[in-house]
DNA sequence: TTCGATGCAAAGGATTTGCAGATGC
DNA sequence: GCATCTGCAAATCCTTTGCATCGAA
């Protein structure tokens, strides 16, 4: 998957340099937001990034939130994953790995674990004739705590 | 996964039977959301399940059909798959299997591919200490028509 | 000044819940 | 007859939209 940059070499004022070169601005909300998701390496929801704001003294309306990670989406520098709560959650794009859920306590685990999905994705997308955009795998489960 | 049946080798009325030697009734509705869904192998949403009923002639509440279809998945004859859409979709459980899914016109191809995911599964389980339940893999393209 | 960003209210869509009435066995 | 199933209305939750205002450059 193309990404015009590498989250994890870039930091949140330098993506911040890069959005405003191409006529965005700079919001608190936006710099506090993109912190957010570069610190946190796991996916949250829309209420949980407002809580972070919150905890950063920042208490942007609802709808703003979900406008500025509508448009960090578009810049590529985020992607939501949905876990089947009736919900989504939102992660820096540089952070694409996969995920274990607790099916109880709704608690989250990122997998270490090398997933090499790409070989597959490739053969699965020229059997079908799809120009590939990406994949989701999560695995669900019941942890320590819940069994 | 445990499964007390095969939905490959069992049709709808060994299923029906089935459910009333638990005490639970034969309603028209669950006869024929069991055969959609056995004959149907890709995912449906409500609305969906709601069209296909009513080829069939019958015209539940939407209601009726959420609460038929909480009850076939903790039968463990249904489950649930979710593509990000912001709502969900329904398959018989003996279908589980992984899908392409167009960003453009959400167009769902199954994949024959045969995904063998339980190795890893089970090696991502033993490593962060999870009962395993499933996992959900899906792939994100741009089908034929749309690119 | 200009155009992007924001807040607020309202609307939309998926899903759930409470309760009374209908139906299978 | 009794437990399950159903319909209807209302409520809830997540998300989107319209519009007027604000604010960064």
């Amino acid at each position: 998957m193309y990404r015009w940059y590498n989250s994890l070499l870039m930091d949140s004022s330098s993506i911040i340099e890069n959005l405003k070169s191409k006529g965005h601005k700079n919001t608190k909300v936006r710099q506090a937001l993109v912190e957010i998701l570069l610190t946190t390496h796991s996916p949250l929801s829309i209420i949980q990034l407002l809580q972070n704001l919150s905890k950063k003294g920042l208490k942007p309306n609802k709808t703003t939130v979900y406008r500025e990670i509508e448009f960090l989406t578009n810049q590529g520098l985020v992607s939501g994953v949905d876990f089947g709560e009736g919900k989504k959650r939102y992660e820096g794009s540089g952070d694409h790995h996969h995920h274990i859920v607790c099916i109880n306590c709704k608690s989250i685990k990122d997998i270490s674990e090398d997933v090499d999905l790409d070989k597959l994705h490739a053969s699965v997308v020229k059997k079908v004739g799809y120009k590939p955009v990406g994949h989701s795998l999560e695995f669900f489960g019941l942890c320590s705590n819940c069994q």
